[in-house]
DNA sequence: CGATATTCATGCGCAACCCGCATCAATGGT
DNA sequence: ACCATTGATGCGGGTTGCGCATGAATATCG
C-alpha cells in the first residue's frame, strides 16, 4: 500500500476547508471517498493528521508539520508538468521545408532520423522541389524554410550556408579521362556532356561560372534531374559534372570521379527563409540541429 | 486519468537502468506492467519521454529534461515521510504517571483530553496511588514520573511545583460554622473532625503545619481518602479540612467551604522524577504540557 | 543471408482497489 | 429532548492494474 498523490490531494483540502463535505465537493468526491483517502493516508504513515467529530475538524501537531510539506509536494508536481507541457509543447509540432532534390535525397534523411529521436513528437512536411521552386515556396510562406543553392540575392530572405561543396567530372570507368586525377572544363568540348537544363539552379551555376571561359563543354544530352545524369553516365553515353554531394559515395564500378578545374566551380546550399520571419518552435529546433549538425560535419 | 508516483518511480528507474527489463525487476514489478507505466505516464504527458527498441532504451530530450525533476519529486517524498514518521514516532509512545487521587480526578483528565487532541498516538497509564506511593513508583522507576504533593527533600529527586493551594473548611450547611468567613484550626477543636489516616501525605502537611499550634482539632473520624470526608461532611457527621482543588467547585446545596486560618496551610502539587533521568519523548512532550498548562493557569 | 537470443508491446483473464449510495452513530445547537 | 449536520462504514458494481503468454522487432553471429 503505497501513499496516492490523490490522498494528498485530499488531506490538503480537508486541512485547508476544516470540513470533509466541503473538501469532498471542492475535490469532486463523495464524502465516504474522501474519508477513506484520508483514512488510508493515516494508516500508511501511521500517525493521525486530522481530529475530527462530526462538527468539526483540526489538524493534530503531526498534521500542522505535515501539511506544508504536502502542499509543497503537490506544487512541485504542478509545476514540473506544466513545466514538460511547456517544453513539449515547444517540442512538437510540425516543420514544412521545401528542398532541392539533392538535399532531400543525400542529407535530409539522416538529420531528420537523428532529430526524431529527441523529438518524436515533431513532424516533417518536405516539398521536394527544384531550386526556384523552393524560392517560391519560402516567399509564399507555404514552407516555414528551404533547403537550396545560393545563387540570388533577394534582400527579403535570409541565406544561411551549410555546405560548399565542388562540381566533380562523372565519367565512365573506360572512358579516356577516367584515369586523371584532374581535367580542365575546356577538356570537355571534346566529349559529350551530359548537363541539366537551363531553367535549374545548378545549371545557373555552371554558367556563371564558365562565363569567361573561352572554351566550354556543349551539352549534349540535356536532363530534369542530376540523378539522371549519373544514370546516363553510368551507361557509357558520355560524360557529366555534378556537385560532389550527387556523385556515388566510395569507389563505384562503372563510375569514375575526377577533379574538375580552370576554373574550380563551387556550390553553397544552406538554408533559406524570410528575413525576419518567426517561426513555430520546432521549425527553429530543427533549424538549429541543422546547423549545429551540418557545420561540425564541414 | 492521473500520474501516479509508481508511474515516476517506473520511470526513474527505467532512466537509469537504460532497460525495461532491469528496470521492471529492480522495482519488482513483471516487464508488461512496467511497460504500461511508462506508457501511461507519456500518455498523460503527452510526450514520448523514451526512445526505445528492443536492444536499446534512451531518453528523449524532455525525458532528459523530466528526469531531475521526476527524481526530486521522488526524493522529495521520500524524505516528508521520513520526516513525518520520525515526528510521530516522537510523538507516539506511552507515558506511565503515578498520580495522587485528587490530582488523578481533578485535573489530569482535562490535561489528557488536550494532549491527546494533538498526540493522539500517545497512550498513557495512570497509576492511582497515595503520596508515598508516587514516590515510591517514582523513584523504582515503574513510572516515567509522578504528580503528587510536596513534602519530602530526597537529593535523587526533582521536584517541579504545578499548583499550591490552601486547605479549606468543608462543613454541612446548617453547621454553626457554615456562615462564617473563616475559621481558625483552632476552633475547629469543639467540632467533629473528619481527617485522612496518619500515613497520607495530607495528614502529614495538616501536622506539620499545626505543629506550633496549641489548640489543634482532634480527628473524630479517619478516612483514607478526601473524598470519603467529602462524603461524610455532606452527610452531616462533622467538618473536614480539604485542599481547596478537593472542594466542590461553585454552590453545592449541602456543603458550605470556609476559609481556614491561623494558620493558613498550604499544600503545593507538582511533578516528581529522578532527577537527570532520561525519558522517552513522549513523557517530556506531555511534562513540557503539563508545565506550561498549569503554569498558565496559575 | 538465415538462425538465434533477447527484449519491448499487447491481448487476456483475474484479483484488487476505489467509487457512490445508503445508513448509522456522534455531535453541537436550540 | 429533539433535530440537523457530518464523519464512518457496509455493500455492490465498475475500473484499474497485475502477471502470463505470445508476437514483433532488433542486434549479433556464423
Amino acid at each position: 500500500m503505497n501513499i496516492d498523490l490523490e490522498d494528498l490531494r485530499a488531506f490538503v483540502a480537508t486541512a485547508d476547508m476544516q470540513s470533509f463535505r466541503a473538501a469532498a465537493e471542492a475535490i469532486n468526491l463523495s464524502q465516504p471517498a474522501l474519508s477513506r483517502r484520508i483514512q488510508k493516508l493515516e494508516t500508511v504513515l501511521g500517525v493521525m493528521l486530522l481530529e475530527r467529530t462530526t462538527r468539526r475538524v483540526s489538524l493534530t501537531a503531526v498534521g500542522r508539520d505535515f501539511l506544508p510539506r504536502a502542499r509543497r509536494l503537490l506544487d512541485d508536481l504542478e509545476t514540473s508538468l506544466m513545466s514538460v507541457r511547456e517544453i513539449a509543447e515547444k517540442r512538437s509540432g510540425l516543420v514544412s521545408i521545401a528542398c532541392i532534390p539533392t538535399a532531400a535525397y543525400y542529407f535530409l534523411p539522416d538529420v531528420i532520423s537523428d532529430f526524431g529521436r529527441d523529438f518524436p513528437s515533431i513532424r516533417f512536411r518536405i516539398v521536394d522541389a527544384g531550386a526556384n521552386d523552393v524560392m517560391q515556396s519560402v516567399l509564399s510562406q507555404r514552407v516555414d524554410f528551404g533547403i537550396t543553392l545560393w545563387g540570388a540575392d533577394d534582400p527579403d530572405l535570409d541565406f544561411e550556408p551549410l555546405v560548399e561543396e565542388p562540381f566533380l567530372l562523372a565519367c565512365p570507368k573506360d572512358h579516356p579521362l577516367a584515369s586523371r586525377e584532374s581535367v580542365s572544363w575546356g577538356e570537355l568540348a571534346d566529349h559529350r556532356f551530359i548537363t541539366v537544363g537551363r531553367g535549374s539552379g545548378n545549371r545557373l551555376i555552371m554558367d556563371l561560372g564558365l562565363a569567361q571561359s573561352r572554351l566550354r563543354p556543349q551539352p549534349f544530352f540535356e536532363v530534369q534531374h542530376l540523378s539522371t545524369s549519373l544514370g546516363l553516365v553510368e551507361a557509357g553515353l558520355g560524360v557529366a559534372a555534378l556537385p560532389r554531394m550527387s556523385m556515388p559515395v566510395g569507389p563505384h564500378p562503372r563510375i569514375a570521379t575526377v577533379r574538375l578545374t580552370d576554373p574550380v566551380i563551387r556550390r553553397t546550399v544552406g538554408i533559406v527563409r524570410i528575413a525576419g520571419r518567426s517561426r513555430s518552435p520546432a521549425a527553429e529546433l530543427f533549424h538549429e540541429m541543422l546547423l549545429s549538425r551540418w557545420r561540425m560535419a564541414e
